[in-house]
DNA sequence: TATCTTTGCAAGTGATTACTCACTTTTAGA
DNA sequence: TCTAAAAGTGAGTAATCACTTGCAAAGATA
């Protein structure tokens, strides 16, 4: 990959996750990103191909993220990890972006990303079996739908106490 | 209010709903009301314009959904009336395009409308106290991300089961 | 050094954008 | 019935949109 070609990538992920994708231009992110308009379809043949080329990559950082709890034995640590997974303060700036990008494209587009959870969403209905829950399944989805609402909330809500939410939730996983 | 100036409303947010707000043009809007696309700046002066009706009309049609719950005296059939209220079952078309708007909206224009889920935030929060729940607070916070996460489902997953998930978080919310 | 490919740019393309303006028709009050 | 305001239209506006094209510079291979 050029030097460019990764300039370009850059500050469409930061303009998309700012702005969203439909209503950034691509003259917007080049100049944002120093080059010409052109370049952008040079490499990228389309506005779609550029997004499609940042939601890959962040695929790949997701998968290992991923991959880190899912492989978890001890099924209370897996439960807690998967919180602490998804705490913004755990977060680079670049990875911060990228989520703000999942959210905002999954309603720009309507469509939502479910494949990338599942991994996860089994894991967790795993371990909440392992711990005797009644309904693992449903613990499962009603975590993942915690975890999204706090994320939403940490992204537009500007007085939101991200910390304390997540204590609270901690201690009720813990038992 | 205008015969007219009612389908400008009706087909904005129809569209706004559907496709978003930035990415539907004014033209779009008018030829969907059978209507000239100057008619919308006359009556709403311009595209934000047009919004704020659309949002100002569907406020009122959200309070009175909310103070049916909010002056329900009894704590167990309040936790469960909201519930209730949120289950797109019991909606009606308009409704429902309306809730899928204030999603959209919240993402594009990165505003989280705090004030308008404020007065259910304190009932819930008043119930749980009166339920004896340790942090009454926090678990209104998170009953409110709960339905937040189901609507957000319901409205981008094709297979989402909604019924079932309900019936699992009523059960939890009753005991 | 000669040749071919990749990378890059600047100046375009037609289509669409929110919005305006000059104008006509409809409505309401005296 | 006369008149002024309100409602409504349709053709315009400059700006911006995603994308293309022609051509130059840079790299790579021989």
């Amino acid at each position: 990959m050029t030097e460019k070609q990764e300039k370009i990538l850059h500050a469409a992920l930061e303009l998309f996750a700012r702005e969203g994708f439909k209503t950034t231009s691509t003259s917007k992110v080049a100049k944002h990103a120093g080059v010409s308009e052109g370049l952008i379809f040079r490499h990228f043949g389309s506005k779609d191909g550029l997004l499609e080329a940042i939601l890959k990559e962040g695929e790949e950082r997701i998968k290992v993220i991923f991959s880190d709890i899912i492989f978890e034995s001890d099924a209370q640590a897996l439960v807690l990890k998967t919180l602490d997974a998804f705490n913004p303060r755990n977060m680079r700036d670049e990875e911060l972006e990228f989520w703000k990008l999942q959210y905002k494209i999954k309603w720009e587009l309507e469509q939502y990303g479910e494949h990338k959870m599942e991994p996860l969403r089994l894991a967790l209905t795993n371990a909440f079996e392992k711990l005797g829950y009644r309904n693992p399944g449903q613990e499962a989805i009603r975590m993942l739908i915690e975890l999204d609402g706090m994320a939403t909330r940490y992204f537009l809500m500007e007085n939101f106490d991200y910390e304390s939410l997540i204590t609270f939730l901690k201690e009720k996983y813990t038992k």
